[in-house]
Formats: C-alpha cells, sequence, structure tokens
DNA sequence: TGGAATCTTCACGACTTCTTCACGAGATCT
DNA sequence: AGATCTCGTGAAGAAGTCGTGAAGATTCCA
C-alpha cells in the first residue's frame, strides 16, 4: 500500500505540482490549503509524512509544526520561500527533519521525501560479517582479509556470504547451490568446486593448505569458525582420542 | 558520558578560566594552546564542540576553524578580543556558529555552548556530501569537482545524490531507478547505465578510469567512499609465476 | 510552433564471469 | 593394498554484463 503524504501550502498550484510529482512516486498525497486543516487531515488519515509550507493563513508552519510535534513523531519536511538562516535553524529546532527552498525542484522535493521516510524508518546498521580476519561487507559488496581489500565475483561473494552466514556449519554443494540460484536452478557439482578454487586462491594465504575456506570430504564445505593461525604439521587426520 | 569540549587559547589563563565552567557544567575540557595543537588534538579526541580563540601563536583562529571546516560541521564557539563589527562576521561566515566577545562571562560563554549544542543536534544530516575532491551541495543543487562548478541535469544530480546518501554502498540499477522515479515507474536498465556514464563524463578526471562513481560487476554501482588509490596499471587477480 | 535540452532506448563490441569437462590426486572403506 | 568414491584443477567455450554512440522521444521554454 502507498503511503500516504500530507501536503500543506495554502497555494492550490504548489499543492497541485507536489502532488503531481509525489504520486507518480508511488505516494498518496492528502492536500490541505491551511494549517486548521492540516491539523484535522493529520489525525484523520495519519499519513507518514507531512510536506508543510511555512508561510499559512490562519496557523503559521511552525504553530503547526510545534502541535504536531506535541503528539506526534511524524516525519515534516518544510518549504520556505525565506532563504535566512535563522529560519532554517528555526524550523529545523521546531522539529522539522528537512526543507525545501522555494522554488523548488519537484523532484528534489520528492528525493528529500524519500531520504526522509528512509532515515525515519531507522538507519539500518551496516550489515558486517567477520570470521577471523575475514571481514565481509554485504552492503558494500566488498571482502577483506588481514586488512587488504580482495575482489571477487558476484558468485564468489554470494558463495561466501553464505557460507559466512554461520561460521562453522557445514553446507553440502546442494545447499550453497540453492543460496547462488535458488531452488529451481540445477548446476553441477564441480561448478560450485571451482568457485570454491577461486574463491580459496583469492583470500587464502596459502590455497594449496585451506584454513577459511574448509573441505568436509563427503559432505560439503564450510567457513573455518576459528582459523588456527598455525599451520600445525597435522597429525594425519586421525583425530583420536589422546 | 560527558560531551568533550576542545577549548584553544594561547593564554592558559583563559583555558584554565573556561576549563572550570565547563567542567562544572559537566563537559570533559581538552586544552589546546596553539592552532596545530587544536587541530592535532581535533582528529584525535573528536570533541562535540571547539572553543576557539581568535589569536593564536601560530595559526590564526580563523586559519583553524577553515581547516576544520574542509572536513567536519563540528561547532565552533569563537572567542575574540576585538570588538569591531568585521571580525565578528568574519568569524561567522567562516562557520563559526557563535562567539563572545572578550572580556567575558564565563557563565554566559557555557550558555552559548549549550545553546549551540542544542541547535547543533536538531540538525539533521550534513547538507553538503564531500568524497576526495567531490563536493555535493545538496542545498544549492550544485556540484563541484576540485573546486570548479560542475553543471549536471537533474536526473544526473539526483543519481549522485541518492548514491552519495550512502557512500561506499553498492546500489542496484533497480534502487537507482526507484530512487529517481519511484517504485511505480519502469525504465530500462540500459538508462540508467547512460546516466552513469553523461556523470562520469562530466565529472571524472577521466571517465575511462572512473574513481568516483564505481561500477560494481553483476551488482550495480556506488559512490566510492575514498577514491584515493592510484589509478595503476592493474594486475589483480592473475598473480602468475614470473 | 519551433528549437534546445534532456531523457530513453537500442544494438553492438569489449570485457568479465560462469559453467562444464576430463583427468589425476587424495580420501575412505573393506 | 586395491577398489571406489570424492575433490582439486586448468582450460575453453558459453553466457552474461557493461560502456557507448547515435537515434528517436519527450519536455520545457520562448
Amino acid at each position: 500500500m502507498a503511503k500516504k503524504v500530507l501536503v500543506v501550502d495554502d497555494e492550490p498550484k504548489i499543492v497541485r505540482l507536489v502532488r503531481a510529482y509525489l504520486e507518480r512516486a508511488g505516494f498518496r498525497v492528502i492536500p490541505a490549503y491551511s494549517g486548521r486543516e492540516a491539523l484535522e487531515l493529520f489525525r484523520r488519515e495519519a499519513p507518514a509524512l507531512i510536506v508543510l509550507d511555512l508561510m499559512l493563513p490562519d496557523l503559521d508552519g511552525m504553530d503547526v509544526a510545534r502541535a504536531l510535534r506535541r503528539t506526534s513523531d511524524v516525519p515534516i519536511v518544510m518549504l520556505t520561500a525565506r532563504t535566512g538562516d535563522e529560519d532554517r535553524v528555526a524550523g529545523l529546532e521546531l522539529g522539522a527533519d528537512d526543507y525545501v527552498v522555494k522554488p523548488f525542484n519537484p523532484r528534489e522535493l520528492v528525493a528529500r521525501v524519500r531520504a526522509v521516510l528512509r532515515r525515519a524508518e531507522g538507519t539500518p546498521k551496516p550489515r558486517v560479517l567477520e570470521v577471523g580476519e575475514l571481514m565481509i561487507d554485504l552492503d558494500r559488496h566488498e571482502v577483506h582479509m588481514k586488512g587488504r581489500r580482495v575482489e571477487l565475483t558476484p558468485t564468489e561473494f554470494q558463495l561466501l556470504a553464505a557460507l559466512a552466514e554461520q561460521p562453522g556449519r557445514v553446507f553440502t554443494r546442494l545447499q550453497l547451490m540453492d543460496a547462488l540460484y535458488g531452488t529451481a536452478y540445477a548446476a553441477s557439482d564441480r561448478t560450485v568446486d571451482t568457485h570454491i578454487k577461486n574463491l580459496r586462491r583469492k583470500l587464502e594465504p596459502d590455497p594449496k593448505n585451506p584454513r577459511y575456506v574448509v573441505t568436509v570430504h563427503g559432505v560439503g564445505y564450510k567457513l573455518a569458525a576459528d582459523p588456527e593461525p598455525v599451520p600445525e604439521p597435522k597429525d594425519k587426520g586421525k583425530e583420536a582420542v589422546p
């Protein structure tokens, strides 16, 4: 369902303009032409955001903002014709989340509305996976090993991300392919192996003796939860009781 | 935790005085006695506000303010001994948020500090984005590259602004189109590419080797968070035997 | 209405990435 | 040890992605 935006301005021309652009951007617009009407409609419609002109016939835009702030945290984008700095500060101090100076570019207003809504919805914390010396930034699509940037192809990145989602857990090739393409697709097992090979080449200090991307014979692959720094001469696989 | 205030004045007496009052008011004070020291401590301590004397032994207070403003929006309260109006104006124009004339009432200084901090906290995200030599002024709707004004079309500007909203983060073409037109609209992927191309042509020093608007193959585009690295002939991945 | 600026689409080549395959090395089981 | 799987790997063709110029819409403004 489209988000509702309450647009308040005494000039119908402005309201029409803003409405056209916001609706094209997928919002539902509720128009208001005075401060009192705005407050009334705000109660009734519970919009997700308000575009509010500073100059209104009855109540001033600031009065409206103040009144709204008494009962709500609804994001407010101010429209102001004046350019004086005092106004900006004053408007923002009253709890406006952003402002646009008239005459404005409607596209910019739309962009601001979106930005404020996004901000209001809470800044999504950066999604970063860390395993030992390995750091995977899902947002930036970057991988760092021991602080050094490592370039991965999309598939390699996804593969690594899937493994890193649950470090230490073993994934079968089928599960990995599922993470890569979704259930509907069928590729050869060897394909996964090849991507694993490339991954190792790019991020293992010694690709011949993988410490991060580890094979579990007969099962699949896993990302070592705690890659021991020791290369250790090894014990011939037989992990018997001492 | 108490907020840090960097107090810069070459007269230890003044620093002591200010420190006493600010600490009594619940702030943590970091003293500095020269411009260089101030800049150094600013980097290291990341204070919430700076009290800055206009006259300093090495760098002038204005120089310090100018230097700070290049990288930060930290609120600055100027101390000035002179009473001439030019100084006040000059100080404020350089980005000081308030000023106090010497000799001053320490209580008033504390009040100013509190007021400026309150105001600063209400200010939404910076309206000017800087990435390397690239400067994007969302208020003026202007973009500068290496100090030179760059003219962008509305779509180009919005595209850049969307990317700059979260520098470093990768945006898919779909997300970018969403920022441009809203969810309801569907344009070709190639369209985004074309705008990216035009953007690069206008603001990349070498459009063939983009350092700011970067492609993430198979994913989308991002604004490089740190365009420093030398273009370097590249040799990645293929680490073959010599 | 015309003209300029801007936006969108398209087709193509250049380039990157994916997938497959065959074969040998390695592991496991009896 | 021998039989039988499983895994690693290099190479090469297949498939996909990106950059781009140019042409056709569209919008805006005079």
